[in-house]
RNA sequence: GCGCCUCUAGCUCAACGGCAGAGCAACGGACUCUUAAUCCGCAGGUUUCGGGUUCGAAUCCCGAGGGGCGCACCA
C-alpha cells in the first residue's frame, strides 16, 4: 500500500523527520494455516463450493486482479500461494484492499471455498496489512533476474524467484541431514575457534585480523583439522565440525572467500574407512533430499552409488601422458613432462611429488568426471597425512572427484609427532621461499601429537559445492544465501 | 591479478550515429468469479560515471566504477 507523498516537508534547512511510524501495523499475527495446507485439506472441494471453515492466512501478495467489487489476490507464504478472495459487500476494507501493493505482507481471515472457475481461496471477511512494499521487486513475470540485484539485494531474489529459495531450503536440508547421519554413527558435533593465532590445517592464503587486548595479530581459520585433531587426542574418538573457514584468495564461480567445510575425524580408523564414510554420507543424501543416487548435473548424468571408482594419480598421470610415470620417477624426467605441458619451466624447489600432483592437475584432473577417488597422493604433498604404509613416498590420502571437481579430501591421518615435525620444516622452508599458501610450524599441534594421536581418519568436504551438485548450479553464490560481493561505492 | 563481455525507467527488455521506446509495476478511472484478468487514461530517464570524436553519441573511442565469464590461485 502506498502512503501518500508527504508535501507539506517542513522549510528551511530542518532535515526531514520522514513519514510518521505506521502505528495501525500489528504487533503480532496468527495464521492458523498455510496455503500448502490449505490445498492439502480442501482441494477437494467442488469449484463454486462454500465452506464454514474459518482460517488465517499470512504472506505477500503477489498479484491481484480486481475487477470492480471483487477483488483476488495471489496470497505466497514459505509452502505456496493461496487465493484471497475479497467482494465489496462482504470484506471489511475493500477499498483498502485493492490498493494493496504486490509485494505488501498481508494477514487475512474468511471462510474456505472454491470459486466457480475452481480456484481454492479465502474468502476474505477481514484482512490487515503486516508490512509495506515500498519498493516494487521486480516484474511479476518476468521477476528479477539481474545477476547483481540478485545477489546483492538476496531478500528480493528470494521473493521473486522461487529456485531460490528452493536452492538455499535445499541447503538446510542437506545440512541438517548431515548432521543427523553422523550423530547416528556415534559423531559429536564440536566447535572450534574460528580466530588462529597461526593458521593450519590447509595450504591457503589467511586472512588477518588483529586482537587489541592482546595486541597480537590472528587469523581467521582456513581449516579447523588440527584443533579437531586435539579433540582426538583429547578422548573424543568421533568428532565433526561444521563451519565456516575463510580462505584469501580468488573469487571465482566455485569459489568464495568463506564457505562451509564439513570436517571429521574418526578414531581407529583409515583412510579407507573415510571412503566407505564418504560414499555413504552423499549417497545418502542424494536419496534423501532427490529421492535418487542418480543425478544431472550441468546436463550431464552422474551416478553416485557406491562403490565409486578408485585411481592412483600416478595411473591418471601416466594415462594422460601416455607413459609411465609416478613419485619414483626421477625428477628431471617429471620436470621434463611438465615443460611440455605447460611450457614453463617448473621451479627449482619442486621435488617430484609436488612435479606429479602438478601434471596430475594439469593433465588429468579437468578429464575426470566421476565419482571416483584420487588415491597415491605424494607424502611431500600432503604434510598432515600418514605415510602410505606401503611406499612413504606417497600419503594415505584420497580426493572425491565428483562432476569433475575436488569434493574432499580424506586421509588417514599422520600420528607421528617427529614425522610431522619433518614436514612442518619442510612447509616452513617453502614458506620462506615465497609460497604464501605452505604451513607454517605450529609447536602447540606438535605438543598436542606428543601426548598421543591414535590411527585417526579424517574427512573434509565442502558443503557448498556438495549443495551445488545437489541443487545441479554451476555458481557457488547460489548456494550462499549472502555471497561476498565488492562493495557498492 | 590478467583477458573478453556487459551496464538504457522500479523490473524485464527495445532502439546500435539522426526526436530514448514497449510490456509489467506505480498513479487516476471502468468492471461482483479473476488466474501474468481485461479496458481507458496518466506519469515515469543526467542511457553507471568522467572525458573525447562528430553538425549530431545510449550507440564510436579513452578512462573509472559495478557485474558476468575465462585464465591464474584454490575447495
Amino acid at each position: 500500500m502506498t502512503v501518500p507523498a508527504d508535501t507539506d516537508s517542513p522549510p528551511g534547512d530542518a532535515p526531514d523527520p520522514g513519514p510518521v511510524p505506521q502505528l495501525e501495523i500489528p504487533y503480532r499475527y496468527e495464521p492458523s494455516a498455510s496455503a500448502a495446507g490449505l490445498h492439502r485439506d480442501h482441494d477437494g472441494l467442488e469449484a463454486g463450493q462454500e465452506t464454514d471453515i474459518e482460517v488465517t492466512v499470512a504472506g505477500r501478495v503477489m498479484f491481484r486482479r480486481d475487477q470492480g467489487k471483487v477483488a483476488f489476490a495471489t496470497l505466497t507464504d514459505p509452502t505456496g500461494s493461496v487465493q484471497l478472495f475479497a467482494r465489496k459487500n462482504t470484506t471489511a476494507g475493500f477499498d483498502d484492499f485493492v490498493r494493496t501493493s504486490l509485494g505488501d505482507w498481508v494477514g487475512a481471515r474468511g471462510r474456505v471455498m472454491k470459486t466457480r472457475m475452481g480456484e481454492l481461496s479465502v474468502e476474505v471477511t477481514d484482512w490487515v496489512l503486516l508490512a509495506e512494499a515500498r519498493r516494487s521487486f521486480g516484474d511479476k513475470w518476468n521477476g528479477v533476474s539481474d545477476v547483481e540485484t540478485r545477489f546483492r539485494q538476496r531478500e528480493v531474489d528470494l521473493w521473486a524467484n522461487e529456485g531460490t529459495r528452493a536452492t538455499l531450503l535445499l541447503r538446510s536440508r542437506a545440512v541438517s541431514f548431515l548432521r543427523r547421519r553422523l550423530e547416528d554413527r556415534g559423531f559429536v558435533e564440536v566447535e572450534t575457534p574460528l580466530l588462529h593465532p597461526i593458521p593450519g590445517g590447509a595450504l591457503a592464503k589467511p586472512f588477518v585480523t588483529h586482537h587489541n587486548a592482546l595486541d597480537v595479530d590472528l587469523y581467521l581459520r582456513i581449516a579447523p583439522e588440527l584443533y579437531l585433531k586435539r579433540l582426538v587426542i583429547g578422548g573424543f574418538e568421533k568428532v565433526f565440525e561444521i563451519g565456516r573457514v575463510f580462505r584469501n584468495e580468488g573469487i571465482s564461480p566455485r569459489h568464495n572467500p568463506e564457505f562451509t567445510m564439513l570436517e571429521l575425524y574418526q578414531a581407529y580408523a583409515d583412510h579407507t574407512d573415510i571412503m566407505a564414510l564418504v560414499e555413504d554420507l552423499v549417497s545418502s543424501l542424494a536419496l534423501h533430499l532427490l529421492g535418487t543416487t542418480t543425478l544431472t548435473y550441468q546436463g550431464r548424468d552422474l551416478d553416485l552409488s557406491p562403490p565409486w571408482e578408485r585411481r592412483t594419480m600416478a595411473s591418471l598421470v601416466s594415462g594422460a601422458l601416455g607413459t609411465d610415470l609416478d613419485v619414483h620417477t626421477p625428477p628431471a624426467v617429471l620436470a621434463g613432462h611438465y615443460r611440455d605441458v605447460t611450457g614453463e619451466d617448473a621451479p627449482e624447489a619442486w621435488g617430484t611429488g609436488k612435479l606429479l600432483q602438478e601434471l596430475y592437475e594439469k593433465t588429468a584432473e579437468s578429464g575426470l568426471w566421476g565419482p571416483v577417488f584420487v588415491v597415491g597422493f605424494p607424502a611431500e604433498v600432503s604434510p598432515l597425512a600418514r605415510r602410505d604404509r606401503g611406499d612413504p613416498d606417497l600419503a594415505e590420502r584420497f580426493e572425491a572427484i565428483v562432476a569433475g571437481r575436488e569434493l574432499c579430501n580424506a586421509f588417514s591421518e599422520l600420528v607421528d609427532p617427529d614425522d610431522q615435525r619433518s614436514r612442518f620444516l619442510a612447509q616452513a622452508a617453502a614458506h620462506a621461499a615465497g609460497d604464501e599458501e605452505a604451513m607454517v610450524l605450529d609447536e602447540d599441534y606438535l605438543r598436542a601429537m606428543e601426548h598421543g594421536l591414535p590411527p585417526t581418519g579424517g574427512l573434509g568436504i565442502g558443503i557448498d559445492r556438495l549443495v551445488m551438485l545437489l541443487a545441479d548450479v554451476a555458481n557457488i553464490r547460489e548456494v550462499i544465501a549472502f555471497p561476498t560481493l565488492r562493495p557498492e561505492r
